[in-house]
DNA sequence: CAGCGGTGGTTCAATATTAAACCATTCGGC
DNA sequence: GCCGAATGGTTTAATATTGAACCACCGCTG
């Protein structure tokens, strides 16, 4: 069931762009609905998620990291903080950035979290056998280098 | 730089989801920032782009398709309906639906706009081959279907 | 035809998200 | 040392997004 004509070329690239796009969505909403159910926002969890493994970050690292702007970050983690599970700090020696970390209590949560969550990634993928799941990395790798690369934020 | 570290399944698997996630959110960002310069958010070109090329839906079918909730939609097609793009009608059939339809104004503005977003799109997965873009359409398609299946709405 | 369960939509409260305007701080040139 | 540009964050206004509670309508069964 197809409602757009086009050329060839143009067929091709739209029908990539909305399996791409649809596959991302349905796989990411499969995994953020257990996450919600322990009452952490997709946000939150990528924003405790990046701390966990990374380490501490001020904002604007965190915004680039997420692909997400520096306003949203502020709320996320301000929600964050609201709850205990990190903390926002000046920098002496540069007084604009603010260091964002993990609590204890946010730590407990990723380390009890999410090792579940891999498990779920890897039942996910599993749709895939592993030579398809390292061939769509590569070319959504491509792709999305690419496109970042062409557009500079 | 990796910050997590676990079985060869494991990292694969979170490989190939991180990139699939990044690619998705680069390259819809990419188109989506000059449809927002039009006055058009992500979502309500989502309803109208569907509207003119499929036919007038209910809500509810408009839900399924673009993996939103109906309470979502409910807001966007209202936003739609107080802009003059598109217009909701009661059935009389049966009354809980509410067809959803692109007005002639609406129409007009997908019909300047949709050219120039397909002419983007090939831009943007011209990154890749067109065999590269069939393989991907027909990786994420694999995944994208088997996860939906897996997990009936 | 009364009641009831199911389906379609809406409403509500909370969070997210962005662009744009704005505030705070640093740093370079003078 | 002061000013202006640049950088990092916050705020604001608007839209989006979800799950849950709720309302409206249908069809069925007794």
């Amino acid at each position: 069931m197809k409602h757009f004509h086009g050329t060839a070329k143009q067929e091709r690239a739209l029908d990539a762009y909305v399996k791409l796009l649809r596959a991302a969505d349905t796989v990411d909403s499969f995994l953020m609905s257990r996450l919600e159910s322990l009452g952490l926002s997709p946000s939150q969890f990528g924003v405790l998620e990046a701390l966990y493994h990374i380490g501490p970050l001020c904002l604007g690292e965190l915004a680039r990291k997420l692909l997400k702007t520096s306003g949203n970050l502020t709320m996320v983690v301000g929600n964050l903080e609201r709850r205990g599970l990190a903390t926002r700090t000046r920098q002496a020696a540069d007084r604009r950035f603010y260091l964002v970390s993990i609590s204890e209590k946010g730590r407990k949560l990723i380390a009890q979290v999410f090792p579940q969550h891999v498990e779920r990634i890897v039942g996910a993928m599993s749709a895939l056998t592993p030579a398809e799941q390292e061939s769509l990395a590569a070319l959504a790798r491509k792709l999305g280098t690419t496109v970042a690369a062409r557009n500079p934020k």
